[in-house]
RNA sequence: GUCCGAGUGGCGAAAUGGCAGACGCGCCAGACUUAGGAUCUGGUGCCCUUAACGGGCGUGCGGGUUCAACUCCCGCCUCGGACACCA
């Protein structure tokens, strides 16, 4: 029961009796505090209060259009089903075991802030936070622990939604979802096999499922990989290229091994030093028959699609230099080998890539990778007359100079291959390439700064417009050749800018770009090649050896070739084992063998099942996803998440996630409307999500053609840490500052900024600060302290800024001795009045765009200025404008207000504030003159003022005058409500 | 090395072509007080000067455009981030 402000005495429920019998009581207040006052005792138990209120009346669930979450009819729900919808999501934390810090909820009580907003203004908000609870973290801190890590989650979990629900976030608890669990799970295992069960159709440029190409082999309308009708293949070999079609499918490929975490990595999770991003531990490339996702069938949607979305233009750059594309030539040289007896020999030709085909005719020689696959067809058995001894590596033959240069370049670490400035090295393998423009014979090299895995492995050596084969070409005395004009004064060495074509034949005088489409044309015309791009982007490593993921729903026969399981069969549930902590090794140990904890649940990997073959014994797949794989499809399982039948409904999904033309444009693909995160998922998490939605669209399971429309990257809190004399962290709590400098224990330390954590012994947590001021306290400092984008020091003791802005708001409301209202229904004077529209006015748009920071500092003026304006009683139109305004950054105190202002409901569905456009315009403007750009006067005229009365006003200004002097100024700018500008 | 972002009082910041420093912390002064690390009121960019007024300088550095530049343009410096032999 909710009480109205004249009858206070007689609740014994509300939220405000308690407080006031808490916080008269002589232990909870010093002798001289008001019993009324806004302490933190005070807040505390308010925002106990109305946390209990809003769990048990569902203030915030989202009702959605059909299925478990449908609204009743005629309910409170049932109306806010009724405005426009709103999809706001944080980034899925994993639910650490080391606890918040005043970091971690920045984020979070920024959604809050824009979803109690939009409630505010009619929408049907949907807001919760889910756990992304599989993974590494959570398997060693089990390990760590001793503890099977399905308790240990479970306990984090616990732990974290009651820090978080201190705050008093407003999420939907009946959508929020822990990747471990296996009503989650079962759907990612769901999806994988929607992946599993589809190819990628170039043709149609979309997924489509496996039957359908099955369908098309089996009819000859497309032909098998070496045209043998599909009939006379055998089972297995049906199979076989079924298989290779797929879009999730197993390679045996060189992959990213990581002794040290005793599992494969994927690309994404190898630093550029080659290293595991989690741990640091050596990562070396082993042949191993892993699990591969075909994101690069995606590749060009993927970078296309980036225009659509409302993200951060660094996160889409990050993404685009990611995938890589470039625009370039294939072209086939063809080889001989001199060697042999009969003088010349064919052997097979070699593909390049290069994306400046026109400069083809400043080629001097082709380098290829040296795993590359034809460089043992090329080695002839001797070096040809005239090789010089330098090219030989000191080997009497090609085969051996090859070998030995294989064997050292396999041995440099990944480290030192990426030292800057490492000089260019290779061997000349003895053959010879003929330049298809010329017939020139060109020496072919193997060299490692030729990556086996991207384009063909092997490139074109124009040292004229490229630095690499420049230093390649001195290194090997080759002749350099320009072939693109450098610009007058150009006195480096590869010229790799614009310019016109020289020494080029046919090309001369073109300029670059048309040369390049000329020399494509020109290639595909005589068959030495055609236009082609190519990718940085390569698939996505899907499997790990560790125990703590989501098992594969697949298992296999005596063919070793996976079959899928049954949506019926799902889901596949992680066994019981004794130990679930991996096999690791010694981190250098690069000749170790992966070995999934899975593999020793026997009982769990031999299972008997009737796959349509009646029943038979089947080998499970012992690897596990990785932890991508759960947080790529969570906001579909946040918009249903008690639908057993389907992943989602569609007609939930729709709602929620579908395309708004009328609101975002004819172009718009749909998601989330806003989603906020911090920006070192830009490549990984983003793109692996992006990905799955965009295999879900392809199969109709989803209306929207991206997961998340408008992206936003919270900055990061940094804090404070001091170290010693020794440079040894010393507990930031109880360093002092004295006269500028810093001491611990007496003792002379130093400041520096790093994260917050235990090693820099310098953690705030929120509880901390909801002790000494309050949730609400606590959320207003963090939203008042800068920008939400930028990072930016913690700094404890200026919290008590934002408490004092509470207090004061308070003050204006309430009396401080009684706890009633103080406020007059008396209309507020003009001044206040127009102050009151313009800060409506500031808010609104400050919210829209997430600027917090100054939404508070305009809110903090008004209640300054009513403070000062009416010591004794506030006018009601603006005090209650000022709570509902409040009340999105601190809801708690927010809905004690507007209770004990007389309103029975809760203000979360209150209309905030609208600006009367009366009161927007001032009767009379005041004008700086500046006078040569310095201000020299002030004058006020009516708002009305047509511009050459503005002027005159400005030169009668006595002090203007002055300045100005006898003569007439050269120039008077009047700009309409904002300055006088005079030039003299 | 390449690309991206940032640089404003003692500190966090505001102003995106029109009065630089809103708002907050801190600091100074005062009120209340046994007390103040609570709360309230006022002041507070730097320098010169005054009894009061007033004046000069000032947004990393150097140049430019403009009546007017933190804001736009060119060059540089510093810091942070991403990528890093991608042909």
């Amino acid at each position: 029961m909710l009480l109205s402000a004249n009858r206070t005495t007689e609740s014994e429920t509300a939220p405000s009796e308690t407080a006031r019998s808490e916080t008269s009581s002589a232990e909870l207040a010093p002798a001289d505090t008001p019993p009324y006052r806004y302490t933190a005792q005070l807040a505390e138990h308010i925002e106990r209060t109305w946390q209990q209120h809003w769990e048990s009346e569902g203030t915030f669930h989202a009702p959605n259009p059909v299925g478990e979450l449908a609204a009743e009819p005629g309910s409170s729900a049932a109306k806010r089903a009724q405005g426009p919808k709103l999809f706001v999501q944080d980034m899925f934390p994993y639910p650490s075991g080391a606890g918040l810090h005043v970091g971690h909820p920045l984020g979070y009580i920024a959604t809050d802030v824009y979803a109690r907003f939009a409630r505010m203004n009619g929408r049907n908000v949907l807001h919760t936070l889910g756990y992304d609870a599989f993974g590494l973290p959570a398997e060693q801190y089990a390990v760590q622990t001793g503890q099977h890590p399905a308790i240990t989650t479970e306990h984090n979990i616990a732990t974290m939604r009651s820090q978080l629900r201190a705050l008093g976030l407003g999420h939907d608890s009946r959508r929020s979802i822990a990747t471990t669990d296996p009503g989650y799970y079962r759907w990612t295992q769901w999806i994988f096999l929607q992946i599993f069960n589809s190819w990628y159709d170039e043709e149609q440029d979309k997924a489509r499922p496996i039957d359908e190409l099955v369908e098309q082999l089996r009819l000859g309308a497309r032909l098998t990989p070496d045209g043998t009708p599909w009939e006379q293949l055998s089972a297995q070999q049906q199979r076989q290229i079924i298989n290779d079609r797929r879009l999730a499918y197993l390679s045996e490929a060189p992959v990213n091994w990581c002794p040290g975490l005793g599992t494969v990595l994927s690309n994404e999770e190898v630093t550029a030093d080659g290293r595991s991003e989690r741990g640091n531990f050596p990562v070396f490339k082993r042949n191993l028959r892993q699990w591969m996702m075909r994101i690069t069938a995606y590749a060009d949607r993927l970078v296309d699609d980036l225009a659509l979305l409302d993200w951060p233009e660094s996160v889409t750059l990050m993404q685009r230099n990611w995938i890589g594309r470039s625009h370039g030539a294939r072209v086939d040289f063809a080889t001989v080998n001199e060697t042999t007896a009969e003088g010349a020999a064919a052997t097979p030709p070699i593909s390049v890539f290069t994306t400046r085909p026109g400069t083809i005719f400043g080629c001097n020689s082709v380098v290829l990778a040296p795993e590359h696959l034809l460089v043992n067809t090329l080695l002839p058995p001797h070096w040809p007359d005239g090789t010089p001894p330098h090219w030989t590596g000191g080997a009497d033959t090609p085969t051996d100079a090859v070998e030995r240069y294989r064997a050292a370049a396999a041995a440099v670490s990944a480290v030192d291959r990426q030292a800057t400035g490492r000089a260019k090295t290779g061997v000349f393998t003895g053959g010879f390439a003929l330049n298809p423009v010329n017939g020139q014979r060109l020496p072919i090299f193997i060299a490692d700064y030729v990556l086996m895995g991207y384009g063909s492995g092997a490139v074109m050596g124009v040292p004229g417009e490229d630095e690499r084969d420049w230093e390649f070409s001195e290194r090997f005395e080759l002749p350099i050749i320009r072939t693109v004009q450098p610009p007058e004064g150009f006195d480096g060495e590869a010229y790799e800018g614009d310019g016109v074509m020289i020494n080029s034949d046919f090309l001369n005088g073109l300029p670059w770009p048309q040369a390049k489409q000329a020399m494509i044309d020109w290639l595909s015309e005589h068959g030495h090649g055609a236009g082609t791009v190519t990718y940085k982007l390569r698939d996505w490593l899907f499997s790990r050896q560790r125990y703590w993921g989501e098992p594969f729903p697949i298992v296999y026969d005596d063919d070793d070739q996976p079959i899928a399981l049954n949506d019926a069969q799902l889901p596949v549930l992680l066994p019981e084992v004794d130990e679930y902590s991996p096999v690791t090794y010694e981190p250098h140990d690069a000749a170790t063998e992966p070995a999934p904890p899975l593999a020793k649940a026997a009982d769990w990997v031999s299972v008997e099942l009737d796959l349509g073959e009646g029943v038979k014994t089947y080998r499970r797949d012992v690897n596990v996803m990785p932890n991508w794989a759960g947080s790529c499809y969570y906001q579909l399982r946040y918009i249903d998440p008690a639908n057993s039948d389907q992943l989602c409904d569609p007609v939930n999904e729709r709602y929620w996630m579908g395309p708004e033309p009328l609101r975002h444009g004819a172009d718009d693909p749909g998601g989330v409307d806003l989603y906020v995160g911090g920006v070192e998922h830009a490549v990984l998490h983003l793109l692996y999500a992006r990905f799955w939605h965009k295999v879900l669209y392809d199969l109709g399971h989803v209306g929207s053609t991206e997961p998340y429309r408008r992206l936003f990257n919270q900055g990061y809190i940094q804090a404070p840490a001091y170290t010693d004399s020794r440079g040894t962290y010393v507990s930031a709590s109880e360093v002092v500052e004295i006269d500028g400098g810093f001491s611990w224990q007496g003792q002379p330390v130093r400041r520096e900024y790093g994260k917050m954590g235990k090693s820099l012994k310098n953690v705030v947590t929120p509880e901390q600060m909801c002790g000494e001021y309050g949730a609400d306290t606590f959320r207003v400092y963090e939203m008042g302290m800068g920008p939400l984008e930028a990072s930016r020091p913690w700094e404890s003791r200026a919290v008590v800024g934002a408490h004092r802005f509470l207090q004061r708001l308070w003050r204006v409301v309430l009396d401080e001795q009684t706890g009633t209202p103080r406020i007059t229904d008396a209309a507020a004077n003009r001044l206040t009045g127009q102050l009151l529209h313009r800060t409506i006015e500031g808010v609104r748009a400050d919210m829209v765009g997430l600027r917090f920071n100054t939404a508070i500092a305009k809110l903090i003026e008004l209640t300054n200025h009513v403070t000062v304006t009416y010591p004794n009683a506030a006018p009601r139109e603006v005090a209650e404008a000022m709570v509902l305004m409040v009340a999105p950054l601190a809801p708690h105190i927010a809905e004690e207000l507007w209770q004990r202002l007389g309103h029975a409901e809760s203000l979360t569905y209150a209309p905030f504030p609208q600006a009367d456009p009366q009161l927007l315009i001032a009767e009379t403007i005041e004008y700086p003159v500046q006078v040569n750009g310095k201000v020299r006067g002030r004058i006020t005229v009516p708002a009305d003022a047509d511009e050459a009365s503005v002027r005159a006003a400005a030169l009668a200004d006595e002090k203007v005058a002055g300045y100005v002097g006898a003569s007439a100024p050269k120039k008077v700018i009047v700009i309409p409500g904002r300055i006088v500008t005079v030039v003299v």
